[in-house]
This record gives structure tokens, sequence and C-alpha cells, in this order.
DNA sequence: GGCAGCTCTTTTGTATACAAAATAATATCA
DNA sequence: TGATATTATTTTGTATACAAAAGAGCTGCC
């Protein structure tokens, strides 16, 4: 047992192991980080998931150094790679970048929505609210970014996706069980539909307060487990 | 002379040509680029970078794909990297995105803004006033770049550093001589000493505005040179 | 003279080999 | 027995080897 075992479902499901494009080894990895099959500190050893995608390391280790570019995955020179854990502060800057860009973004997004864009949005939204919590987190970022995509800016729209990511792992650290929002994306919609501005903006930013509010922060990234909760009933016991 | 050559003076003056670190790599093949001495559409063959850099192909090709993430250079199938040379969609886009970005950060710049940073945002609108054209665009990113940290967002920091290099590149196709901007930066540092949110804000949309408005997008980037103006006094003489 | 097809050269893409660093395991000694 | 030093193993970092693709040059043909 080489360790390889633990990636072997990221590599996909029944297809040639070989000629997988870096974008399909790319793309395998962010799910899995998304979805938090991979949790913030895992290691990532070279070998187990070359031979897990059925590549060398070379190509391995470009994916792992665009995942680390986008600070989903962090690089210690010799010592290898490891799903990004951000600490309190980093994860806090995510959240502030998030409120100063989608509210920006949002002031555009009200200039050119139409109708389209509102079926679509609604739709997600419908979704998410019969959507069990991981795929709830990954449905909540897929409307983030279907709304501010309508700002029609690829640059920021790029700039978000890659928050929305890291947004993702900061939940699954501080995370308190709930999806991070409570699925109130419907209510947005109805003001977006009812084309007030600035009833939209300042909601968004309330919302993504409260999703701030929701994390823990205390309950630290690379702490050990909390063992007086985990074995605390085993105090006076012998230990079997 | 195998092309190395013309990469030599990237390299660094002197110094031991290996134990370069990937950072510093990057860094000179960075600063050529918003320097302009690596013109848009360039060829880097990497055979040429890595002797030239004192090291294998195996670095040159990772800092290649850093650069070509951050969109200063274009890698394409076996064709390999180029100086990437943006077309007018994508000069918009960027210029766009900083319009918006720009905007919502100097929102929260004007919050927090104190003394200390004032004098070096003036400091560096002096010197630029007095550089040459190459000096005065970097000094111009770096004037940019330094107000917006005052935000305090490192995210958004980082999303604008990179917009200001596609804007130095940029500036290089569709720039008709002059700096791209001209100069007006210490007007804006009257406003800001003078805590006039509303104004800076609007002198900022219209800063941005007017840099983009500067730029001849008629001018193709990847089109001939135009053989008629260089060449046309030629006509009905013989080549010589 | 110009164009098509072919060969040869150059350049990239991937895998592998080897050295250095870090980690794990073992042995030694107090 | 516990701590420390030493050895062995694993894992990373860089360079190189080799195959495939693209490009350049050449010959022959129309």
């Amino acid at each position: 047992m080489n360790g390889t075992r633990q990636f072997h479902l990221l590599a996909g499901r029944g297809s040639d192991p070989s000629a997988r494009s870096d974008e399909a080894i790319y793309q395998a990895l962010w799910e899995a980080i998304v979805e938090h099959r991979l949790v913030p500190g895992a290691r990532l050893p070279e070998d187990a998931l070359a031979s897990a995608f059925g590549v060398s390391r070379t190509t391995i280790r470009r994916v792992l150094q665009r995942l680390a570019l986008e600070q989903l995955v962090t690089l210690k020179s010799h010592r290898g790679a490891r799903i990004a854990s951000p600490g309190p502060g980093e994860a806090r800057d995510v959240f502030n970048a998030r409120v100063i860009l989608e509210d920006a973004l949002l002031g555009e997004v009200m200039k050119r929505i139409n109708g389209s864009d509102l079926e679509d949005l609604e739709q997600i939204a419908r979704e998410e609210q019969s959507a069990e919590r991981e795929r709830a987190i990954r449905l909540s970022a897929r409307f983030h970014s279907r709304l501010m995509a309508i700002a029609g800016n690829e640059s920021l729209s790029d700039t978000l996706s890659q928050l929305l990511s890291r947004s993702s792992l900061i939940i699954a650290i501080y995370g308190r069980g709930q999806t991070g929002c409570t699925c109130e994306h419907p209510e947005l919609v109805a003001l977006l539909r009812a084309g007030d501005s600035d009833a939209a903006r300042h909601w968004m930013r309330h919302h993504l307060h409260d999703i701030e509010a929701g994390l823990d922060f205390d309950a630290d990234g690379d702490a050990l487990p909390d063992f007086e909760n985990l074995f605390g009933h085993h105090r006076g016991r012998s230990v079997s």
C-alpha cells in the first residue's frame, strides 16, 4: 500500500487513466478541494497523485503549482504540497475582498441584468434550497459566480471565482455545520427583479457579513483536534 | 549563435549564473516585460532562456507557466511561449476592471489614509514628473499600487498588481507615445489630502478613462507594421 | 518562376534518473 | 527506560533523455 489508493477515486471513473490532460487533473483536484473531499492541511504526495492519475510527477507538479498560485494549495520547499489552510487573517481578507468586489460588481450587474439572467439565478437559488450541505456550498458559489458574470468583466469574474474557491476552504475550516449562508438567495432575486440597486447592494453586503459572522475563528484550523471534547468522557476510566 | 545572446542581459549582471532561484528569474522576466524590453508577441524559446539564466528547461518552464497564468505570456501547445499580446477586447476588459476595482478600493482608502501614506504618494508623484517614458510608466503603476494598498486588502492588491502589469503590456501595444497618463497624479494627491472621497473617486474614474481614451485600438497589435507609413516615400524609387 | 511535397532541423512535451533534503526508524548510551 | 545520535527510507528538486510535433529548407515538378 503505497498511498495511491486514497487518490484513486479522484482520477475519474473507469476511463483511460493515461491521456488525461493537465486541465482534467486540475479539475479533479479542484472539485475534490471545494467539495471538502480533500480537507485543509491534507498532504498531496506527488508520487501517489502521479500513479493515481497515470501520469508522471512532471505533470502533477505543474498542476500543483497552478493550484498553489490560486492559493488552494501551499507548497513548502522540500516539504511538499498540502491543501491550503488559511488562517483567520487570510480568511477575513478573503471575505473583505468579496464585500468590496461583489458590492462594486453588483452596481454594474444592475445596469445590465435581463430576464434570462433572472431565470438562471432563480433556478440556481431554488436547487440550492433542496440540496444537502456539500452540494449547497457549490451551488451557492455558482449563484454568486453567475450573478457577477452579468457585469461582463472577465478579469474580475476570474478574480471572484478564485475568492469563491478560497471561501469554500475557509468554510471547511471555520464553518459551524451550516452551508455558510442560510440560503437567502431567493430574497436577493426579488430585489434584482424589482431593479432596486441600492437595496440589492445593501443586502449583499449584509449577506457576506452574515456568512463571515457564522464562522468560528477560535476553532483554529491548524490546531489539534479537541481531545477534551472527543475523549473527555473517558476520564477516570481505563483505556480498555 | 544559438539565440541565447539576446537574453543574456536579462539574466543579471555578472553574478553567478547558476543558483538563481525561480523567483529571481520570474522577477527578471517580469521587469523586462513591464519595461517593454520584451515586446508583445516576442518569442521566448526555452533553451535560450535556460542557458541565459544557467538553469535547465524545467525551471524555465515553471516560470513561464506562472507568467502565463498571470496573462503576461501566452503558451500555445507545441508552439512555445510568447509575450502576451492582448487584443482590443482584452485591453478594454482590463481597463474596465481597473475602473470598477480602483473605484471601489478608493472608497476604502479614504477611510484609512494617513499622513505617512500621503507623503509616500506625493514622493512618487513628484518623481514621476521628472522621469522619462519607461520609468514614468513603472512609477505610475507604483503610484496606483501604493495608493490601493492603503485599503488593506491583500487579495485585491494582488489582483490590481496583475491588472497593472497587463496595462503596461497594453500601453506597449496601443500607446501613442505618451506614458499612458498625462501624469496628473499630484492633482489626486490634493483631493486625497482634502479628504474629499467623492471627488477623488470621480477623478480616478476619469483618469482611467483618459488613459484608455489615449490608446489607439486601430493600431492592431498583431497587425503587420504600417509599411505604407514606413516606406511610402520610397514609392517610384529603386530600392538601391 | 512559382508551388507542392518531401526531408531534415529545431523546439516542445513527458517521462525518467539522480542528488539533496526531510522524515522515519534504529541503535547507542546515560 | 528515555533521550539522543546515527542510519535508512521516503520524498522532493533539478537536470537530462527521448519521442512527437511544428517549422525550415530543399528538391522536383508544372
